[in-house]
DNA sequence: CGTAAACAGTTTACACTGTAAACATTTCAT
DNA sequence: ATGAAATGTTTACAGTGTAAACTGTTTACG
């Protein structure tokens, strides 16, 4: 089935507004991003995109499940790149993986993570499956951890509580309908996120950074307290 | 010196557009904070609000600095009901009190610790000396930890880095200018805070809350990990 | 007290924003 | 080749922030 020349020309467009799109955001942040805006830098009328987004939180809704994505992507590729077998390392490799996606694409990461744009509100049933990449990405390093024997959580990193057990199970069944990974995983997993967000996200709305000094000194310290604390040996 | 009437009734005014602004924003999001919207709602032409305010921004700074100083006092006089003497507890109080601020008051947080409304630039020489009150009370907490002997450091929290020492020095001069507090206390602050505010910030947004399920318990237990992985006995 | 200045408000206007409706043109399938 | 579908433009409307000119009120001072 090849394609014809309208669906052609129709695909590079989408492509064109979503690149155009976010080259005017990197360039004025999230004001950048307007029909108007976007429409001249393309030549085109403001109506014309109508005909590819019906509104413009379309458009937003697809930068950021295609964010979602790039992140993950970069946390993947960043694990890849560690030393196989020292999980540790894939591990300190994501999480700063994590800060460095964020602060090379800082605009595209206050898309997914920070203050929805004012008036916006994302679909969830779309963005939340692109959104949970990340942590499945962190999942499957400690999946890979524990069964290698290469971290020994101490308490209280060494069961899941008992207050979280059967939900933390649902969420497993769904995502994995296996069932066969560790339901520590996910618990470490939860336990990791939140503290390499909260550097992250401090950071990068330049919160903590005058304050500390040497951020990347502090992110990479910090991180490795944090393998260290739930059972790594760095 | 007794005020004029009219300096009286500009003064309400400045009030009632802060509270008018506040209330829209509750009710509509970031998106409900407008000229034209605070003037309907006041019963005056928008331009009439440029006598207050020679831009909306201002305005937003102003709520900013505000919201930044309630968030200090709600975790000051958390801190104050809590057990006197168990500095644990006050740290636990304060970290619950970050908590529930923003989750009581979710438009105020995102308008300080958010992404900046879009176009909107936070003068930083007003926004962040309110900012750093919050960092101030958990200093105040190690502070006084430290010198009662409540909190005993593990490595590697038991010193700072020297990475890090001499602008810590630094900071601690301007902002204290007797010098006496322990540098450790800042670094110790600096640890707690992200990892306080990454689950917050992530709650908030709804990124975390429907893997974790029980959110109040994972927090309660998160911020006790915490608290004793840097030498608190809870 | 009377007057001039400062203040507080309205009216009008402009340059933006997203987007709906009507219409013209191009491209494709039959 | 013809009808339908896709893609664009034109025009318009209801919002937005804010600047300029103007009117009325309140205050301070000679």
């Amino acid at each position: 089935m090849t394609k014809t020349n309208r669906e052609q020309r129709r695909e590079e467009t989408f492509l064109e507004i979503k690149a155009t799109a976010r080259r005017l955001m990197a360039e004025h942040g999230t004001a950048g991003l307007t029909v108007r805006g976007i429409a001249k830098e393309m030549g085109m009328t403001p109506p014309a995109l109508y005909r590819y987004y019906d509104r413009l939180d379309d458009l937003i809704t697809a930068l950021i499940t295609e964010n979602f994505h790039a992140l993950a992507d970069a946390l993947e590729s960043a694990c890849a790149a560690a030393t196989p077998g020292r999980t540790v390392d894939k591990l300190m490799a994501a999480a700063l993986a994590y800060r460095r996606w964020a602060l090379d694409n800082p605009v595209d990461f206050e898309l997914i993570y920070g203050t929805p744009i004012p008036g916006y509100h994302a679909p969830q049933e779309i963005t939340v499956p692109a959104s949970a990449r990340t942590l499945v990405v962190f999942v499957g390093l400690f999946v890979e951890a524990l069964e290698n024997r290469e971290c020994m959580p101490p308490p209280p990193y060494d069961r899941v509580p008992p207050e979280l057990r059967s939900h933390l199970e649902q969420i497993m069944r769904d995502g994995d309908p296996t069932g066969s990974a560790p339901l520590l995983a996910l618990y470490l997993a939860l336990v990791c996120w939140p503290q390499i967000h909260g550097l992250v996200m401090l950071e990068l709305l330049e919160h903590i950074g005058p304050v500390v000094g040497d951020m990347e000194f502090f992110a990479r310290s910090q991180f490795e307290n944090m393998g260290r604390a739930i059972g790594f040996t760095i």
